[in-house]
RNA sequence: GGGCGAUUAGCUCAGUUGGUUAGAGCGUCUGGUUUACACCCAGAAGGUCGGCGGUUCGAGCCCGUCAUCGCCCACCA
């Protein structure tokens, strides 16, 4: 035996080692790394059109194989140069071609491209890269709309915490794709990079501030503040990159990018600037989501909506002088009393009987259309409408609209301000009272109502949510207590007419999760209205594919919309706007002052009477003499700087190769609550920046829900660190369970517990302990801690790893294929000690070969093939359809992210067919001299393959696997990240060969099973015939010697004319009997009862059988589906009728 | 209010354009130290595919409807 790491190998795939071991060795060897200088070389060029090249170097012209393969320096002897260099992978995988020329011929399947594939001229078929990926495994032209080249840029995750498993998830789903791709020749790169999340940083790292020094920014300052997030970023910054790289990202780390570094902020100035320039930046007062605790506006997105208790009060205001029939106060009905100090009107409908009646009306057709479940809610729902118009409240109305239109006012309460009653259709005669309060200043719909009636806007708010003066002795209270002092007041005062109590949407800011006001502000603007178009079109037409398909109807709606994009922040967190006002300058100063300035614009704000400079370079604080020019303090919305990624990570606004090679990008892959806020707002500005979409195509992943169904969140606990999770599975596992979980439509469920690392007790997480830093194990009573735990006695205490059932199954499969592996390796390395007993191992001539070494007899044991290999054993002939198969199947499913059938059809297809049965199989081949070496290399030929197709799911497994394979087999790439990728053989494809396998497996099975349910010990030997036709006993005949093996049973004849033993369990198949000479194990009772059961079990499927056929079916039905069922009640009717004979023959007994 | 998705074995989920007897993993049961793997091997049991109606020769799949669950968007004096 050779004294390789072979006997080393443990039985138990030892992820963590091979982890580290890999992430180091890929990171040493810049496998991931794109190097543009010198200028990219046309990729596509075939390394023979470059003579220098060939000359330089020979192994490439590779009129030796031997050569290729002595020397692996030579093949990859620089990994990156592979990387740019499609042809030198090509080039090696002539080796590949010629071993499956080989095999291929010898099946007698000949491919017309591998034929073509001759050693003296490796360029014949491996020139372009289509030849390496035909198009029948990639399935459309996307590679040669890539031209060669294939970009994915990372959504940048948030540098707020750490990554949990939706990161993983998403890392995993982009790197399948990266490392195929890279496998597949493509210029690949992968841009990391890490989001500043202006709001969500700034509020953590606030929040913790004031809990550990109970500091608010205001008492630090802004440099100060920024400071601590810049410590926070660059930590956490450190630990997701850490994460990515323990996940096993093929990232360029060398291009990490972070959403504030100097490239993108470069371009969001270009940005900003151009979109000043083009009129689409605007100032104006606009309402605005007001956090009161981060003190700055939020949009829309950034609000949600919590149902909460609360009330709805009635105020009454008074009429300000009333007439005779007046009534003597107007009562509104609000949820926010204190509002009322900044009412400048109260409402009534123009005509609340028009209005009234077009309810009812409304309410009456609905009633007609609706479903019958929500019918009494709406009945009862009119009958309340009505009444309004016969109890008093439609007269009063119509008095008040009257008295409105007269120019009538009423008295705000408490303020003691005369507001005038106005008409305006806002006000609703059937809901509330039928008036309605209006405050500008602070609802939204009011502030339309005040402009359309030209009504003072007044603002009682000051930034921090107390009351400003205008709330005059209510002035520094906070909302809250301003609200119970103005219920109390009025009450005292006699104004309020009744509270009712009711739940309400209450609208919270989703970063400091306390409730919204909206305020009256100064807010910057993008007009929407061309760039929306244009982010629309490209989908509609086709340039921009969203997969899956359903999720394209969101990102058009939203987009349709056109509300224009608020992009003001008033963060110290972020890009800041570059924007400089000047009050005391004029126009032809300005002009003086920015002669010939491309990269200066300006422009006069009638509104705040002041000039905007905008400047896209340089800071401007004294650019026009004698005066100073005054920043603008807000920053700008975190997704205006991410929206530039796919290209601001490519260096634009430069021009640089890199932007030139891989914009636009392949694939976004990301989560589908960012498709409008991101996505859509990176096509918009790629449009508007480079006149080229981003990406090709968009593909939504599913969301990561725990077992109770939730989404996975910070604020519930539930998040789970994917690190952990590799800790006790493996990084491998935690990839393969999530890819194989990635289905279509359905979001990822997973149910994890905690394990006690004290007594490995399983912890059920409940929606208690989630959230603990530390836990107590039931069982042990020991505490453990959890991800949360920071305090530091806490952080001494183990850890409980997160524990699943998916992610056991995905480890145990690596396992299963580490073993396969080991199995493979045991074979080649005993092989290779008696090596001399196979005609294909013909002694090599090349000079090398002249010093024979023991290390080169063990390394080319297997390829010293230049005779013919003949393959005509049905089981290599299945292998290697169904290889073909897989491959292909493979290929066109990680193509259109299909990740869940892809995983399903590799697991399947390692575990029954290669191990279980292939395997299997081949181990009695393995003891005979006269096929071992055959039958091994066909174990390597088979298992590189597989290898490099779960490669993009498994690296590292794989990679140790690969690397233990270059031990025998110095041809193999340097590693299987740049190995060619599989190109499936179609003409190897072969259903009939697929089919007649099947019967092999289906004689096994009913075997094993006779052997099963008779409790035949496993360890007796036991016969069998098979009356079959002389097809079927042909074909089954060379495998005999694997019943032998597999099922401890010899078979003692095939064809028609076998009979069964007197003493026989008799198995009727579909086309054959089975007939097991059970003898003394035989008990002839329980026989006929088994028999006797499957005859009623046949019966039934007959008789359904018979029933369809005498039905329309066969008039109806396709004719070749006719044929298939007549042809399956035919070999039922068999299967009964031996069945049948075998009970006659056994009560005979 | 608008939109989307789901409902299949005890549990978690697959199920191609409708076509033999609906699959997997885990769990359960039976039996196992076979030249890799007990994170394993062999075998078994377990389902009226949420309900009802329809289209069809034929429905888990298509259409309608009801029920339940989840998510997103919008609005609410």
């Amino acid at each position: 035996m050779n004294n390789t790491t072979n006997q080393e190998l443990p039985k138990q795939y030892e992820p963590t080692t091979a982890q580290e071991k890999w992430s180091r060795f890929w990171d040493e060897k810049k496998l991931f790394q794109i190097n543009l200088t010198p200028p990219q070389t046309n990729i596509t060029t075939n390394i023979a059109d470059d003579p220098a090249r060939v000359a330089d170097d020979p192994a490439h012209v590779a009129n030796d194989p031997a050569h290729v393969v002595n020397d692996p320096a030579h093949v990859v002897s620089d990994p990156a140069h592979v990387v740019n260099d499609p042809a030198r992978v090509v080039g090696d995988s002539a080796l590949y071609g010629k071993i499956l020329d080989n095999v291929v011929k010898g099946v007698g399947i000949v491919d017309q491209d591998c034929a073509q594939v001759d050693l003296q001229k490796p360029d014949s078929s491996c020139v372009k890269l289509d030849s390496i990926c035909p198009k029948s495994s990639c399935g459309d032209s996307q590679h040669r709309r890539l031209k060669g080249a294939f970009c994915v840029v990372i959504p940048p995750p948030n540098v707020t915490g750490a990554l949990h498993l939706g990161h993983a998830l998403n890392n995993t789903l982009q790197d399948i794709i990266v490392r195929m791709k890279r496998m597949q020749g493509f210029n690949t790169l992968w841009i990391p990079g890490v989001d500043h999340a202006g709001i969500a940083t700034q509020a953590v790292v606030e929040r913790r501030l004031f809990e550990q020094e109970k500091l608010t920014r205001h008492d630090i300052g802004r440099e100060a503040l920024v400071k601590k997030i810049w410590n926070w970023k660059e930590k956490y910054q450190a630990r997701i990159i850490e994460q990515l790289k323990a996940l096993g990202c093929s990232c360029d780390w060398s291009r990490t990018r972070f959403t504030l570094d100097d490239v993108c902020a470069k371009a969001v100035r270009h940005f900003f600037f151009r979109l000043f320039q083009d009129d689409l930046i605007y100032r104006g007062k606009r309402l605005v989501n007001w956090d009161t605790f981060l003190q700055t506006a939020v949009s829309d997105d950034e609000v949600t909506h919590e149902t909460v208790a609360g009330h709805f009060w009635y105020i009454k205001y008074p009429v300000v002088n009333p007439k005779r029939n007046e009534p003597e106060f107007v009562i509104v009905a609000t949820t926010r009393p204190e509002t009322l100090l900044g009412d400048t009107a109260v409402a009534v409908h123009p005509d609340p009987e028009a209005a009234l009646n077009k309810v009812i009306d409304d309410l009456r057709s609905r009633i007609a259309d609706a479903p019958e479940k929500e019918k009494a809610e709406l009945e009862s729902e009119l009958e309340k409408v009505v009444l309004r118009k016969t109890s008093g409240v439609l007269a009063n109305l119509t008095t008040l609209a009257e008295m409105a239109k007269d120019g009538r006012k009423v008295l705000l309460p408490l303020a003691q301000r005369e507001i005038p009653l106005i008409a305006d259709t806002w006000a609703k005669p059937d809901k509330g009272t039928g008036c309605v309060k209006i405050t500008p200043a602070h609802d939204p719909n009011d502030y339309e109502v005040g402009k359309r009636n030209g009504l003072p806007m007044i603002n009682i708010l000051n930034k921090d949510g107390t009351l400003n003066k205008e709330a005059g002795s209510y002035e520094g209270l906070k909302i809250k207590d301003a609200r119970l002092k103005v219920i109390d007041d009025l009450t005292q005062n006699g104004l309020m007419h009744d509270t009712e109590e009711r739940t309400i949407e209450l609208a919270h800011s989703d970063r400091s999760k306390t409730p919204i006001e909206p305020l009256l502000n100064d807010q910057w603007f993008v007009k929407m209205e061309s760039l929306a178009q244009s982010a629309i079109n490209t989908v509609n037409n086709g340039e921009i594919k969203i997969i899956p398909e359903r999720y394209t109807k969101g990102y058009i709606d939203w987009l349709a919309e056109k509300r224009d994009w608020p992009i003001g922040r008033q963060l110290w967190w972020g890009h800041r706007i570059p924007i400089w006002y000047c009050k005391n300058t004029t126009e032809s100063e300005l002009k003086q002052a920015f002669a010939n300035r491309e990269d200066i614009a300006y422009k006069w704000d009638e509104a705040g009477q002041v000039w905007w400079i905008c400047s896209r370079d340089e800071e401007l604080p004294s650019a026009i003499k004698g005066h100073t020019l005054v920043q603008e303090e807000d920053v700008l919305d975190t997704w205006f700087s991410s929206a530039l990624w796919t290209h601001s990570t490519l260096g634009w606004p430069n021009q640089t190769p890199e932007l030139e090679t891989f914009y636009p990008t392949g694939v976004l892959i990301t989560n589908r609550d960012i498709l409008t806020l991101w996505v859509a707002r990176m096509v918009l500005a790629g449009k508007f920046n480079t006149g080229k979409i981003p990406f090709h195509e968009v593909y939504i992943h599913p969301k990561i829900l725990d077992k109770y169904g939730e989404g996975m969140s910070k604020s519930k606990g539930n998040g789970v660190d994917p690190v952990s999770v590799a800790a006790k599975f493996g990084t491998d596992a935690l990839r393969f369970a999530l890819a194989y979980l990635t289905t279509e439509n359905q979001d990822i469920r997973l149910a994890l517990d905690f394990e006690c690392p004290h007594c490995n007790a399983i912890v059920e997480q409940t929606k208690q302990n989630r959230v603990l830093p530390k836990i107590k194990c039931p069982k042990c009573q020991k505490h453990f801690r959890t991800q949360w735990a920071e305090r530091e006695d806490d952080l001494q205490l183990p850890e409980g790893v997160m524990v699943g059932e998916r992610f056991e199954t995905a480890r145990n499969f690596c396992n299963k294929l580490w073993n396969a592996a080991r199995f493979v390796l045991l074979t080649l390395n005993s092989n290779s000690n008696s090596a001399d007993n196979t005609p294909d191992n013909t002694p090599d001539n090349t000079p090398d070969k002249k010093q024979p070494d023991k290390q080169d007899s063990k390394q080319h044991i297997v390829y010293r093939t230049k005779n013919e290999l003949t393959a005509e054993l049905l089981e290599d002939k299945w292998i290697l359809s169904r290889l073909a198969t897989v491959t292909r199947d493979v290929s066109q499913m990680f193509e259109t992210y299909r990740y869940a059938d892809a995983m399903r059809l590799l697991y399947d297809f390692s575990w029954d067919e290669f191990c279980s049965f292939y395997l299997e199989i081949v181990k009695s081949r393995l003891s005979d001299v006269r096929q071992n070496n055959f039958a091994s290399f066909m174990l390597l030929f088979v298992l590189c393959d597989l290898v490099k197709l779960l490669h993009p799911v498994v690296p590292f497994v794989t990679e140790e696997i690969w690397q233990r394979l270059r031990e025998v087999d110095s041809g193999l790439e340097e590693s299987v990240a740049v190995a060619a990728w599989p190109v499936a053989n179609e003409t190897a494809i072969n259903p009939q060969i697929e089919e007649q396998f099947k019967i092999f497996q289906e004689i096994l099975r009913a075997i094993r099973d006779t052997r099963a349910s008779r409790n035949i010990p496993p360890k007796t030997e036991i016969s069998f015939c098979v009356k079959c036709s002389e097809v079927v006993s042909k074909l089954m005949k060379p495998m005999e010697a694997y019943f032998l093996t597999m099922a401890r049973a010899k078979v003692t004849g095939w064809g028609e004319s076998q009979k069964a033993p007197l003493l026989a369990a008799t198995v009727p198949l579909a086309g054959m009997d089975i007939y097991v000479d059970l003898s003394e194990l035989m008990d002839v009772s329980a026989e006929i009862e088994k028999l006797e059961k499957e005859m009623s079990k046949l019966d039934g499927f007959i008789k359904s059988k018979q029933t369809k056929l005498n039905s329309d079916f066969t008039q109806k039905a396709p004719p070749a589906i006719v044929e298939k069922e007549r042809q399956s009640l035919n070999d039922l009717q068999n299967q009964y009728n031996s069945a049948k004979n075998a009970i006659e023959k056994l009560k005979q007994i």
